[in-house]
DNA sequence: GTATATATTGACCTAATTGTCTTGAATTAT
DNA sequence: ATAATTCAAGACAATTAGGTCAATATATAC
């Protein structure tokens, strides 16, 4: 699996707050319950998302998690950092200590332009262009058919 | 990390292996000290490797593991689908069940091409071509230095 | 045949990841 | 003030990946 699934539910649970009206608390609960993973694992990684200063986060009655300023500007790469590490992309492909332009597994010169073709994908995937995606209709962030979706939408709102 | 530790050894391990004069049997404990990585772990993984039809083994003195005929045209995504599976290519990158070109997460379709170049990198790399690369001395499978690696293959042979 | 060397097997251990639960702190509505 | 609601924090449990060990089966050398 390229991605963890803690990251897959940090970019899944971002760009579902990303097409919610800005400004306007939504609750992890909410969030858990759209996507279909579980509640209190994701309030943990919606708190490394916090101290990662990418939402914001409330308590009390009209409390939840709300986007930073400018949030809708992250991108994919942003995130996984944040949840990964930087060695994400810049370990050795077959996990060599030492891999660099200079002294390389045999992979690194192949490998080296697909990665670059992985990172500039992740920047340019920001939570504003996937968040219109999903909104478009033409896409979704979790495994629920549209219909359902809109019936969990309506029931809260 | 896109590879797992296992397939990391794994390919290490078969490089190493397709390095060597072919139809003598080198042990698993040679592999695991040239590579530096665990004994009995490696034990497992070359296990795997014979189930998957890539290695042979033979017991008793004289015995250890060989390419079986042909081998050296294994390429990278055999090796990494045998250990990982089919879903290490095949599976959304968001994690969603359902990702197909016709209902997909919001990356799919940027993901789509260089998930081929992916799949095309991998499938171009034959443990024989690989085995030349570290040959010619140019490139490495293990962390060890050429001066070191030198003499742990004089000691032995 | 006996001893030695090797892979095989399965049980076991350890660490990391993923997931759950309980308690507490903060905020708001009444 | 009080009660209700929400996130924060940390302990805990379950699962998976990574790693170890000991007993066994098989082959070879002598």
């Amino acid at each position: 699996m390229i991605l963890s699934r803690t990251s897959q539910y940090a970019i899944q649970a971002l760009i579902y707050i990303a097409t919610r009206p800005p400004g306007e608390p939504i609750l992890n609960r909410k969030v858990s319950e759209y996507l279909g993973v579980p509640t209190a694992y994701l309030a943990k990684i919606m708190q490394s998302l916090c101290r990662g200063n990418l939402l914001y986060s409330y308590r009390g009655r009209q409390g939840g998690f709300c986007l930073r300023e400018g949030g809708e500007k992250t991108d994919l790469m942003q995130i996984i950092t944040l949840i990964e590490g930087v060695g994400f992309t810049e370990n050795c492909v077959l996990g060599l200590k030492i891999c660099s332009d200079e002294t390389a597994c045999p992979v690194h010169a192949k490998w080296k332009p697909i990665k670059e073709k992985i990172v500039a994908l992740l920047h340019e995937q920001t939570l504003e262009r996937l968040a219109i995606a999903v909104q478009s209709g033409r896409y979704r962030i979790c495994d629920l058919p549209m219909a359902m979706m809109d019936e969990m939408g309506q029931k809260e709102i």
